[in-house]
DNA sequence: GCACTAACCAACGGTTGTTTACTTAAGTAA
DNA sequence: TTACTTAAGTAAACAACCGTTGGTTAGTGC
């Protein structure tokens, strides 16, 4: 697994590239968390091996073992906001908006199962994840609610703000709910992830499930950022 | 937090009683299971010093860690299986049976977080946790479909088998992600437990919030077993 | 006294995060 | 070219853990 053993003492980076190291740092903390069976074993030697540096070297670029993890976590974090709003950006209307939103997070929640954890898993120490400090995802779970209270308008009854706090509160666990079990359970019988993406999305927002479904954009569409880093 | 420093060298039990040492083991070990952060951090030693005794003393009572860990899960998930029976024996119809059986999973993964993360969190490596090989709580699974599919006779038409499935599927996700999220971030304003089950199955069941609300057994009934085992 | 059981002590080999002191090499200015 | 400065990275050590083992002690009951 480790590429080099004890080969060459790595070339050094000229004067001024020290910064090289540092995103070669980030890099393999982001491999390793997203490799590792459990995220939260994540160690510096095993980071420091990964690049092939001595143990040591890692703190010239970050404080202490936490900040490196803590900053592979923010950018985990954006990305995957980022991926959402630009999934939903050029939605015609609140459902398509709430579809690709949702459609986005359970993707990239199914696509990153290590990130997914680390970041929603409840594993790290609440410090390190960056949303949790601020409620966990806040940001996303507020478009999500957002999203939904629009997308119901023109029901029957207008609910109050706090009946659509709780629909999009029960929406949103029930992304994690899938995203989890889902990525934790290969071993049951899943059916196709757009089914149950679909089906999820109908119950919550009580439009027939065929009309969600052709609403979810295909999974190439707009991947948002090429899987360049990393 | 640990009891005894170094205080006395403790009691020793007396000749037939070898077996008392070993559940005080155990239900150390089910405390700081529950108790830590990162339940999967949990140390033989932690053990050995919360009960009071030498690390190696456990050696004469299980083969390793990992056997004692897998008998303290064992134990968490046979309590929380038939707590979930005993939920349901006397429900009259389906769908009381149905929300019973749902009220407990619930509220025995949010009464004790550290013990359903450990079980349902995938933290813990798959050998460990004995539902897990058999499917991560197949029987709960399927006690869920089986209800769900008996509370929705009698709608307007039949589902097939896989649509008894992805229902059923679809309403454990919703459990495990409510229990989750709320367990995990409880800095968020949660509504009152009890509003987010009613709701929660008047969406996978179609049924009013109202009507399964006042399905939902009280808190105090049928506490199933006392808190006395840790 | 004797056998047995319950539990202990000390150690081994390993891991970890972190610190300190040091070396090497690149760039700069004389 | 030579000397100086400074960034980049290393090596070695530290103290704290970990799981596990082998041999040992001390009480108990016959």
């Amino acid at each position: 697994m480790s590429s080099q053993e004890r080969s060459a003492p790595r070339r050094r980076n000229p004067r001024g590239q020290g910064q090289v190291l540092k995103a070669q740092l980030v890099d393999a903390a982001a491999k390793l968390l997203s490799t590792l069976d459990q995220p939260e074993t994540l160690t510096l030697r095993q980071v420091a091996r990964e690049v092939g540096v001595a143990p040591a070297s890692i703190y010239s670029h970050f404080p202490d073992l936490g900040a490196l993890i803590q900053h592979v976590l923010r950018l985990r974090y954006e990305e995957l906001a980022r991926l959402m709003d630009q999934a939903a950006q050029s939605a015609p209307d609140p459902l398509v908006d709430l579809v690709a939103r949702c459609a986005a997070y359970v993707r990239w929640g199914v696509g990153q199962p290590g990130h997914y954890r680390t970041l929603f898993g409840g594993r790290m120490p609440d410090d390190l994840v960056p949303g949790s400090a601020h409620g966990a995802g806040a940001e996303l779970l507020e478009a999500v609610v957002t999203s939904l209270a629009a997308a119901a308008e023109g029901e029957r009854r207008q609910p109050s703000a706090e009946q659509q706090w709780q629909a999009g509160l029960m929406l949103w666990t029930a992304l994690h709910g899938l995203v989890s079990l889902y990525n934790d359970h290969g071993n049951i019988p899943w059916p196709p992830l757009d089914d149950l993406i679909a089906d999820l999305l109908s119950l919550h927002t009580g439009r027939p499930a065929a009309e969600i479904a052709a609403l979810l954009p295909q999974c190439g569409d707009d991947p948002g950022l090429a899987p360049d880093s990393i």
